[in-house]
DNA sequence: ATAAATATTGTCAAAATGACAACAAAGTGT
DNA sequence: ACACTTTGTTGTCATTTTGACAATATTTAT
């Protein structure tokens, strides 16, 4: 990738939010950047689209390149086309998200180098901000990051959130839709709300929402290691 | 504009849905194409993004060239970027949302060459189709129009369905936010979701999400002309 | 004056929501 | 064994919201 790029065009590339829930947070996978511009900088993985591939196909290729997931949940998020995001070059940037459950992530990225982390998003008065252990805080107003990703990311958490609950989303973080409790679900909303969830009348509205139209349905078995009682199991229909 | 683009480059264009609320009914201004590909075919005005300049600055630039209008809502709806949508070369168009109360863009329509239409939004069960006077009826699904703008088309349609309850894109089709009736925000409603809506119902959720919290207030006069009893007027507050 | 048109308010049962209490089934520790 | 903790699950109940529709108000048209 050259430090300039071609000048007298326009540069189309996509950048990716892969979005997970782990240890009840809501998180996002970032690359370290091995070249300048922003050379050690966090950014969002991110490639440019080639002139024989649609931007679905480049996010595609973008993640086989990455980690070995396939039959995961793409969205595109938004276009962000300022004048000088890119000191390069005039390049423009297609966001999509991604949905991962995290034990799809974290398998993949052990066989990865360490160029790939996964931050926590995290929310208080001054905004959101990124923490992964080890790491400095990561503030999305600061020019922490490279280019505008922290609009990017912001733009992101904002989609998701106003959408998890009249979507079907959050199924998507599930590890295994043909066998999760509506606990876990549970916990998909509360991490990427960023606040507590009244369990009884969640389940009724999910009940109310996925049961009622057969889209989820109880499976036979209802077991479950862990402390407390067992939790009956869902699966998604179709 | 070439019939054949530079090769080797991904072109980036702007493409515009320009809504309106039009004796009731939806409507979405269209452009006939004079050059080829698609020559004489109904279009979504459109153009190239320059090299200097955002894809919002674009379109306020191609909305400047069209009409004389200003401060007008705007809003990315999704780009599209499949591989053989322009027959020209390879081309990605970041399509946007503008919307106009009619009076504004009656007003500057007539000023224009009849290169430029507006076609009512009409819903069956075969889909969407679109109609204006002493032109066959355009189908969104059939190739009618040119590149893929049937399908961009829809995906605005849905978007503006799906958010106008939620958001304020309503005001936006008003002609005066600083004098409206309620009646008239609710055929705002009634065209863009294409069904009718109980007025007493209307009017509580309105007054129960605006007025009390300050954003709209009712004026002092309240006369009208017309057939029947005079509405009460409202403002949008800042 | 009467009718027609439009605007506005009122009513009321049904449904959805929010805040809790209570109960059930597992493991843990003494 | 027992109490205790943890997690899952169901129930209750007052409040709010919604949907359907009746009733009233104020104007123009005939």
């Amino acid at each position: 990738m050259p430090e300039r790029l071609e000048p007298g065009r326009i540069h189309v590339a996509v950048d990716i939010l892969i979005f997970t829930v782990r240890e009840g947070r809501l998180s996002l996978l970032l690359a370290r950047r091995k070249n300048p511009p922003f050379r050690n900088y966090w950014a969002l993985p991110g490639r440019f689209v080639g002139l024989e591939e649609s931007a679905e196909a480049a996010v595609r290729k973008l993640l086989a390149e990455m980690l070995p997931v396939r039959d995961v949940y793409m969205e595109q998020l938004y276009t962000f086309t300022a004048l000088n995001r890119d000191p390069r070059g005039r390049t423009i940037s297609m966001a999509y998200m991604i949905i991962l459950p995290w034990q799809k992530l974290q398998a993949a990225l052990e066989e990865e180098d360490v160029q790939l982390r996964c931050f926590g998003v995290n929310h208080d008065a001054g905004g959101l901000y990124l923490t992964a252990e080890g790491e400095e805080a990561i503030t999305l107003t600061a020019g922490d990051l490279a280019f505008d990703h922290g609009e990017i990311i912001r733009t992101g958490v904002t989609r998701l959130q106003g959408k998890i609950d009249y979507t079907d989303v959050s199924f998507r973080f599930l590890s295994d839709t043909a066998a999760f409790s509506l606990s876990e679900l549970q916990t998909v909303f509360e991490a990427v709300l960023d606040t507590p969830v009244d369990s009884s009348n969640f389940r009724r509205s999910i009940r109310g929402r996925y049961e009622q139209s057969g889209r989820i349905e109880q499976t036979v078995q209802a077991k479950q290691q862990g402390r407390g009682r067992p939790a009956v199991l869902y699966r998604l229909v179709k």
